[in-house]
DNA sequence: TTGGGTGCAAACTATTTGCATTCGA
DNA sequence: TCGAATGCAAATAGTTTGCACCCAA
């Protein structure tokens, strides 16, 4: 029942069964970012990602990575995170959950669903619906 | 007990009670800004407080209008809400409250409290301690 | 007088876009 | 072959910064 086919693929197999069940054409380029980002839970702004994808050889472009985590988010594969005005994250992990963040090191990391409940929303605006939930907890360091 | 001296204050010597209240030392700039900004609850991008500023005769440059908002939430008199990558709102809202986004036209709403009930955060990060909690309910129109 | 505040323009950063080239079914 | 995907560089947009000027205490 998960939405990944086989969750943190690793296999090559297993990203282009991934990017498949998509319907996401798989190429070169797009199967170098999907196994980067996908192949753990991660948070990953695009310049990490382009940084992990060229870390041996320079494979992949600038213009390449952000549109393909474009296209990986539209479709379904990845999911953004909006907590940083500087950078956009993305993230492995689709299943819905909330995140914590580190304001201090601009670190990301997840609360799960099992033991948070949020209840009592409103009605939405009529002809809207939920496109998703975003809970962000912002953390940082207790002052000494 | 509101946080705001005076909610939603419009009058010359509100604002300036506002401003001090919070150690920021009032300027005519300053003023006009936190007048345009604070006199009713609302969400704005530093682009339209520049623009609602400059309405008439234009009087504070773009730099002090990005440098004052962000003073203003540095010192508590506004809050920054991060919905949308491409700009930073400000709120003139400082009530803890959480907010639903409409992606189609980007316009924010206030979801107040009273409603929703938020339960079993983990706990946090040793040495850290919480600086914000976020709620943010995307809706997009319900394509017909 | 003197340090904080402001304005302006230039710098910066993340992201997007146009277009020619290349790749893959 | 032929449309889709890519790379590159230039364009864009929001925001920040450096620095000279100005004003109030």
């Amino acid at each position: 029942m998960s939405d990944h086919p086989h969750n943190w693929p690793n296999s090559t197999d297993a990203i282009l069964a991934a990017l498949r069940a998509r319907g996401i054409s798989p190429t070169q380029q797009r199967v170098d970012i999907a196994r980067a980002l996908l192949s753990r839970p991660q948070h990953l702004s695009a310049d990490q990602v382009l940084a992990l994808v060229n870390a041996d050889r320079n494979s992949v472009s600038k213009a390449t990575v952000y549109n393909t985590l474009g296209l990986f988010a539209e479709h379904g594969l990845i999911r953004q995170v909006i907590v940083d005005p500087t950078r956009v994250f993305y993230d492995s992990n689709i299943a819905p959950h909330h995140h914590l963040y580190q304001i201090d090191d601009g670190s990301l990391s997840d609360i799960s669903l099992n033991s948070v409940k949020l209840d009592g929303l409103p009605p939405l605006p009529k002809g809207t619906e939920i496109d998703g939930i975003d809970v962000i907890v912002r953390v940082r360091k207790t002052p000494s």
